[in-house]
RNA sequence: GGCGAUGUAGCUCAGUUGGUUAGAGCAGUGGAAUCAUAAUCCAUUGGUCCGGGGUUCGAAUCCCUGCAUCGCUACCA
């Protein structure tokens, strides 16, 4: 059979942040399974990730902490390794980007497509601090919003109006790195022409006609949308500095270079490994297949733009193959949110369990084909049923029978039935269609499949009986318990892409000469034709108790409650004094049209009728609103909202998707004061 | 509002190009067995396949439409 090459990468993980399980789910654990399949296949694969370790968030982390960025990136470098070595994920090169080799191949990159003249230039004006001598990016800058006049608006918006804005806009602008005004001055930044690479890109794309169907659905909205230059530089100093004579100050943006990564981590594999030329191997190669393992949200990235710089080098560089992204994985019924914490940390999962159960259970329940929920009692049900009770305790009884009864081996029988050959044909099969779906990334189905055969084999062992055949007839017997060794065989080949070390752990009770990884998937082929020796039998899966999981579920609703809480700088009574707060009665309401969120509510204040815009659309009915008397803030500036004029605000309390309006408690006349 | 998806048993989901009587796991109920991690195995209850139209000899599957939920996006917070 044909050797297949395939180079595998997953997205690199941002080094500002430690990893959750929605991570896992998307980009890493897919493709772990995929290399040591691979791998177990005897094919030439290797497994590239490294950090993502530039970019506006890291630079204003570390500004905030007064270090170098380097630190902030060296520190989650090292916890992101570690959590991944802590699940068993066999990266044959774990990189950074910020690393010379990384600067050396993205600045050449750049080089390419500008003297192949697929880089445009605009200037542009933008906020300047002569104080700090650098540019500032949105966030760096807060000010009056020339909209509301708010004195807290940042740079890209205001939280006060909500309305997005230029940072060029805001009245008296402040660098919030030093405190000084910064001026306004002209600068100059670099483009990708991406509407050059529109044929071919379309071309290429059109050609790709096995690729998920989530995923060609998302290129085909961003290609009928039509596609723009794009920014490839920034003001900044955190980053790879742009390769052009007059570009002082400015770096490659981070998207451009980040997947660069993919090279330069495989340029550094084949150093490490001796032969700096291998790299060539993997990226030259037309019969080499490049996989991006990717989240949903990375498409864009990795199937238009990512190629387009590719396709624009001097080097005939391979393409991606495929891009097997994945949907996203909610928590618990919520979407998983970093900033209010929720999420389950892998980290923090590690200090509690080894890595299977959530390898498995990520594995069973990978979001493939739309969004699926990770829920803590399911995770335990899951592991407990299929590996603990199924699968481990299949193998742990037909071990300890044959242990006790063969003479410490699973023997291998004179002769085998006709009903016993259509069996072993059975798990013949069974092993073809696990491998077709390893192949195509369907690894829920593999899980299925796996379990179904361990099931099998349960009933199998309930069915024959041995435990009364062996003292009438101990050959039936024996062909009896050879058939479930060879089930257990096939099963923890199987399975070891999915759960490597519990694979291993129980390959080891069998006592081959060779590992699981040089036996190799066709070892499964060769049919099993001498006993089996029995080693020490353990507890291949220990049940999760319910106190744990009681545990986790207890924290992750610990964890939610504000843990961030904005501070807001103190204000004088004077200040508050300003503001003119009342009770207003709703008299009527309707939806603003064009608007899924806003209503138009008429309401009562003293002998005023006010309307406003409120967008409370989707936590009241109008009908409901009738009548109900709020709390406003009745001296705020006027303002249009989607064509209509809003005269007040209505106060409501948020918690992320709750809201909910404030109501006085006793019955008082609107119009009245909050004081 | 635009784009995209989803809706099948109490729960989580399979159902490939339309084809007998719509399936699995978990939970429930009844039973068997004692080799085994009280694990396993067998049987069984449970469904207007979101609603309404249409195409067809035949629709969970294809088309139209309505409703609900979710994501992106816009307005907004």
């Amino acid at each position: 059979m044909a050797i297949e090459k395939y180079l595998v990468t997953s997205a690199l993980p941002y080094a500002n942040g430690d990893l959750h399980i929605g991570h896992l789910a998307g980009a890493y654990l897919p493709a772990d399974i995929f290399v040591r399949f691979q791998k177990l296949l005897g094919n030439d694969v290797i497994y590239i990730c490294g950090t993502d370790e530039h970019g506006t968030p890291i630079s204003i982390k570390a500004d905030q902490k007064k270090v170098p960025p380097r630190k902030i990136v060296d520190k989650y470098h090292r916890r992101i390794k570690s959590v991944f070595a802590g699940l068993n994920f066999c990266f044959d090169n774990f990189s950074g980007t910020a690393r010379p080799v990384h600067y050396k191949i993205s600045r050449q990159f750049f080089t390419n497509l500008y003297k192949n003249g697929y880089i445009t230039t605009h200037t542009n004006k933008q906020l300047y601090c002569p104080h700090c001598k650098r540019f500032l990016p949105d966030r760096y800058v807060e000010g009056e919003c020339p909209f509301c006049h708010s004195k807290e608006a940042r740079g890209d918006q205001c939280d006060a109006c909500g309305k997005l804005i230029d940072a060029i806009q805001l009245i008296n602008p402040v660098c919030i790195t030093c405190g000084h005004n910064p001026i306004i001055k002209e600068t100059t930044n670099w483009f990708l022409n991406l509407p050059k690479f529109s044929d071919k890109l379309k071309k290429w794309i059109e050609s790709k006609t096995e690729w998920k169907d989530n995923v060609k659905k998302f290129i085909l909205g961003w290609l009928k949308s039509g596609l723009k230059e794009r920014a490839i530089t920034r003001d900044l100093d955190w980053g790879v500095p742009v390769p052009i004579e007059n570009a002082k100050g400015k770096v490659i943006y981070v998207w451009f270079e980040a997947p660069i990564g993919y090279i330069s981590s495989t340029i550094e594999w084949a150093e490490r490994i001796g032969q700096p030329e291998k790299w060539k191997d993997y990226w030259f190669d037309k019969d080499r297949k490049l996989i991006h393992f990717i989240g949903k949200d990375n498409i864009p990235f990795h199937t238009i733009i990512w190629p387009a710089v590719l396709m624009g080098q001097d080097e005939d560089y391979i393409l991606p193959y495929d891009v097997p992204a994945n949907e996203f994985l909610n928590l618990e019924g919520r979407r998983i949110s970093t900033s209010r914490n929720w999420a389950v940390w892998v980290n923090e999962y590690l200090e509690d369990f080894s890595a299977d159960p959530l390898r498995y259970y990520l594995a069973a329940n990978a979001p493939e084909n739309k969004d699926c929920d990770f829920v803590w009692k399911e995770f335990q049900e899951k592991y407990n049923t299929d590996l603990a009770n199924i699968l481990g305790n299949f193998v742990n009884r037909v071990l300890k029978f044959s242990d006790k009864n063969f003479n410490h081996e699973i023997p291998f029988p004179t002769k085998l039935s006709a009903k016993n050959k259509e069996i072993l044909e059975d798990i013949s099969s069974v092993r073809d269609n696990v491998k077709q779906f390893y192949k195509t990334f369907k690894v829920r189905k593999a899980c299925k499949s796996i379990i179904d055969l361990a099931r099998f084999g349960n009933q199998y062992f309930d069915k024959t009986s041995p435990w009364t055949t062996i003292k009438s007839n101990p050959d039936t017997t024996a062909e009896a318990i050879y058939i479930c060794g060879e089930i257990i065989r096939n099963l923890a080949i199987m399975i070891y892409p999915i759960i490597p070390s519990s694979a291993e752990r129980l390959w080891n009770m069998l006592n081959f000469d060779k590992s699981i990884l040089e036996y190799g998937w066709d070892g499964l082929l060769v049919e099993q034709n001498n006993p089996i020796k029995i080693g020490k039998i353990e507890t291949l899966f220990e049940k999760i108790p319910d106190d744990i999981i009681e545990k986790q579920i207890q924290k992750l609703k610990g964890n939610n409650i504000m843990t961030k809480e904005e501070s807001k700088e103190t204000i004088d009574f004077e200040t508050f004094k300003k503001l003119d707060l009342r009770i207003a009665e709703i008299i009527s309401a309707e939806k603003v049209k064009n608007a899924d969120k806003l209503l138009k509510l008429k309401i009562a204040v003293g002998d005023n009728i006010k309307q406003i815009i409120a967008g409370i659309a989707k936590h009241y009915a109008v009908e409901d609103l009738i009548g109900k008397k709020i709390l406003i803030v009745n001296n705020l500036k006027p303002t249009i909202i989607k064509g209509e004029k809003s005269e007040a605000m209505l106060l409501a309390a948020v918690d992320g998707e709750k809201l909910t309006l404030l109501i006085p408690d006793k019955d008082i006349p609107e119009g009245s004061k909050v004081l």
